[in-house]
DNA sequence: GACATATAGTTAGTTATGCAACTAATATAA
DNA sequence: TTATATTAGTTGCATAACTAACTATATGTC
């Protein structure tokens, strides 16, 4: 137990930080060297979005894990740089449904080929059983924290 | 090679803010629940400090996988807080050594048990075997990305 | 229909991140 | 030994994160 415990404290310091901030920079850099202006933030919302267009703000948040108040702002940036569209529904006007513009859509061509490239460096001698299996564990890592969560 | 290579783009939204965040904002609530007014960040600096006292701000940016700015700024917050004390080095004067408070001390045996608890609840039905796995899978992604990051 | 409750989104305040440009101290080379 | 380069840390700027308090619309109940 004792040094189970330890070696699972170490996990959070190896997870938080290492491989996804070096993979989000180098995307970030590969973007900028491409002469993208979009932030890896923004990739992420602009991803769901070629996947479906028009989603609600709650379930860009959602997708991305995000709360509201972020999706907020990153779709404030999102719209200032003319990517992204606000429609208030028709329905709930509470909701806004958010759309790419016509400067957005050509962009996925792109970012996607940039994102399989970097997603190729990083994950150069990795195999797809380890991938599987890390996708696997973060998925019920997040179930483990966020189905029971009460209080 | 098409249909891997889709696979491939999508762990890093998986990886990317689902469980490192659910487990950082867990691990930050549990320390507010328990009156501990410190951020993860600033955690995951004290962690390394309790570990070996009297580091220089560019190898606790280095353990930390943080960029020397960042590491400033968090030391500031840090000292603020006087958890944390800056003495310039005799040998070297521009080099800043940072050695934990007598405030600080004793929060170890605390924040340990906290940290150790909410792996618990993240980990759950995790085996040693699979954290395993994620462990080396993140050192070589990180590997892959800043050994030969020569640009 | 009126009042309470729930939901979607915004705003304010604080911390943190990265990059780039800067200062000060040290090391190297002429 | 002076000029040049390197290194450690700081500061300015922009983006992003979370919490908490807020507005506005919808829903549910009496």
């Amino acid at each position: 137990m004792s040094n189970n415990q330890f070696k699972r404290g170490e996990l959070y310091s190896v997870v938080n930080g290492m491989a996804t901030t070096a993979v989000a920079r180098r995307l970030q850099k590969n973007f900028r060297n491409a002469g993208l202006d979009i932030t890896i933030e923004q990739w992420s919302v602009l991803y769901h979005l070629w996947k479906e267009d028009g989603l609600s703000q709650l379930e860009l948040g959602n997708r991305t894990f995000r709360d509201k108040a972020s999706t907020t702002r990153l779709i404030d940036n999102l719209e200032k740089q003319e990517l992204v569209l606000r429609v208030a529904s028709k329905e709930d006007r509470r909701i806004n449904l958010v759309y790419l513009t016509d400067i957005a859509k050509p962009l996925q061509q792109i970012t996607y080929e940039l994102a399989n490239q970097t997603m190729n460096e990083a994950l150069l001698d990795i195999t797809k059983e380890e991938i599987d299996i890390v996708k696997n564990v973060f998925q019920r890592v997040y179930d483990n924290l966020t189905n029971k969560d009460l209080i």
